[in-house]
DNA sequence: TCCTTTTTGTAATATATTTTCAAACAAGTA
DNA sequence: TACTTGTTTGAAAATATATTACAAAAAGGA
């Protein structure tokens, strides 16, 4: 279920909003000030953020751009009534939509299920959609297949490709060997897992530079990993 | 199995959702007004807390209010239907999901569930879904895997990093030998216990400093700990 | 179709790293 | 001091990864 994260100052109204999400079956989180809630929302993925503008120790805006500078979670702005001026620098430092207090419950549980569901497809679209990865000097053209290490054109077979494609759009995430064999070999594969390792030579042997570190890092007991 | 105390006045009601529990699997106990509740609720660990709202000698948000000054049991409200006054001040009081009287008995049932459900994830989960945990200076990004002591990146073997990560996830709570043996090592794990002495060493080497005391310390008898 | 080339997967070996054990040592406690 | 508990160490054992050669399968071309 959705994670959402609370940030505000006013406990009634954050427990009764808090109390609200749960009971539509939400997982919530609360922080009473602006700086644990920036806290919060950057060491953990939250789904959506209710952040109310005006806080203790850093503002809300504060809160939107500095959250904005590492990550694109989804923020709904809760504002006073009126404040258009508000709202506009709020939309301005990254907020996804707003709320003008006080609201109706209703009103903010719509509105977040709008926002999910306008994030879902986003995400949808975006992940097919990026014609390129990069990963360094390494690119990837996905509608023609190019694979370059700056301009000299490496020639991968279809298996090669695949797994250096998975590793590049997972950069920094790293890959356990039946978690590339799913993605890439398919889920129904019954190769041996040493065929990783193996496809892992063939990649370095044609990506690498003899002397230079291998973009590819073997993390020993877990898998594999491009590191930015 | 789960243990539910009903406090609620109608006497009927109270029969009938008592009944139904029991047919759930669930063992439950029925106090008719407030005081008695609070009492049974005090002196004894429930997994859930059925609360009616309008109780007689201390009502529902009374109690709810004074046993939050002693535990979390969680608590699921009772209230009439529209009563958002009440709904707002109760949940200010503790409670931790509310149901509108008449209510379908199959609605409490699930609200029981995924409140349990919750509950469990709370005390387990919330700490794995963490991207990132911090203890002082030493933070451990989960999924690149990176651990760092200020800018300084610290290279761990497996059993050092999941050694680690325990202790980090449970700061200031002391694992004993065989606790951190079965869930770093697995639980059927045979090796002696004095690896983890030894695991504790090895990470003791790479995370402290010389001359500082040690980020992990040792609790005579019992385990180690990570104290903030 | 038949032959050639390329790709894919397996298995064996070599190499590197980690994990474990056990014994000696140190420190804390009664 | 005697006893218990924790620490340190080095070496052996266990594991993980890298590398290679090779056979099977697939793809391509005449």
């Amino acid at each position: 279920m959705s994670r959402i994260l609370i940030i505000e100052d006013e406990k009634n109204l954050a427990r009764f909003v808090e109390l609200e999400l749960k009971h539509e079956g939400y997982d919530t989180q609360v922080e009473l000030n602006g700086r644990t809630g920036l806290q919060a929302a950057l060491d953990d993925n939250f789904d959506v953020i209710l952040l109310d503008l005006m806080l203790p120790e850093l503002n809300g805006m504060e809160v939107a751009r500095r959250l904005r500078e590492k990550k694109n979670t989804p923020i709904i702005m809760m504002t006073a009534r009126d404040s258009v001026i508000d709202r506009v620098s709020g939309f301005d430092h990254g907020a996804d939509d707003y709320i003008v207090k006080p609201f109706a419950i209703e009103e903010l549980l719509a509105r977040i299920r709008a926002l999910l569901r306008r994030i879902q497809i986003e995400n949808d679209q975006q992940k097919s959609n990026k014609k390129s990865v990069t990963f360094k000097d390494l690119t990837i053209e996905k509608e023609s297949r190019i694979v370059r290490r700056g301009d000299e054109v490496i020639n991968l077979t279809k298996r090669e490709y695949e797994l250096l494609l998975t590793l590049m759009e997972n950069v920094d995430v790293v890959l356990a060997r039946d978690v590339l064999l799913t993605k890439v070999w398919g889920y129904d594969s019954e190769v041996e897992t040493n065929v990783v390792d193996v496809y892992i030579r063939y990649l370095r042997n044609k990506i690498d530079r003899p002397g230079e570190n291998s973009y590819i890092q073997t993390v020993r007991g877990t898998g594999y990993v491009m590191r930015s």
